[in-house]
DNA sequence: TTAAATATGCAATAAAGTTGCATTTATGTA
DNA sequence: TACATAAATGCAACTTTATTGCATATTTAA
């Protein structure tokens, strides 16, 4: 995880451009909210922050930094589709997400543990394993 | 798991009436299919397969089996929503789902790895579990 | 057999995700 | 700095998925 919390713009400038991403005024200011933010970010959450950008442009946003490797896409059961920042180790051809995600149901936030590791897992012969997600529910320490 | 394959009417009424279900013509032909199939289901399979019922009606129709212990609801990344049969031993009060899910990104199919268990696991501090969730990404035995 | 409770079909709506295209902006090069 | 090119944005339209209300049909228990 990228550690600062209040990021000047040369940061956020050198994570885009790290990520092969041109750097634009959406861009830093979505990625501002990832870095402040401790919890995972939704489509909505960023249209109700950021109401003067289109939700397609937040869509495409949340798609380049997807595809660039700046965040991961988090599995949930149910409503929109959840986003993680990713570490500072991923990059579009290796990603590094083995951490387990905790959804609180009494706060509806979801955190990426980052330093909670998903445990190993043995398959049945033949299959081959891509990707491990581990998501947890419960309540968290805030809510408990 | 339920362990038949073929039905007979009398397995699917007494599967409903335990979940104090009543018994309809669609809500029989659900569950058999779901009996009959390996892999888990989405409210679209069930669509393409009974043309004769509204789409509505299934979607009721999955949530009765949501809502009773009939079958569980597997977190996925995108896409519709893919539901599992429970244990025979779920119950509404009662769940144990402590099973891995796999899904094989060639076939797209999500299966209940009903003997692989979910390994245990610890939150920090303060945090309760009340569900643990492991979903599988990768290539199944027959894609392989 | 009948009354009450529940399931179904149909219509409408909400929520979430996606695409095409014209215009604007960012970036590399002259 | 100015320009050409590639990419990002806004807007409209559309698809898919999920959800609700209500009239009618079916199931169940008395
Ligand atoms: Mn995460
Ligand atoms: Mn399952
Ligand atoms: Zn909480
Ligand atoms: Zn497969």
């Amino acid at each position: 995880m990228y550690i600062c919390r209040m990021e000047n713009t040369d940061h956020l400038k050198e994570i885009l451009e790290s990520h092969k991403l041109r750097i634009t005024a959406c861009r830093k200011n979505v990625l501002q909210f990832f870095l402040n933010r401790k919890a995972a970010l939704s489509q909505s959450d960023l249209e109700n922050q950021f109401t003067q950008y289109d939700r397609v442009t937040l869509y495409r946003t949340l798609n380049s930094f997807l595809d660039s490797g700046i965040i991961h896409k988090i599995p949930n059961s149910q409503g929109a589709a959840a986003y993680g920042l990713c570490h500072e180790t991923c990059s579009p051809d290796h990603h590094d997400h083995n951490h387990i995600h905790f959804k609180c149901n009494q706060c509806g936030q979801i955190q990426c543990l980052d330093d909670k590791l998903v445990p190993e897992v043995t398959m049945p012969k033949g299959y081959m394993i891509e990707a491990v997600n581990m998501i947890v529910d419960g309540v968290c320490a805030k809510c408990a």
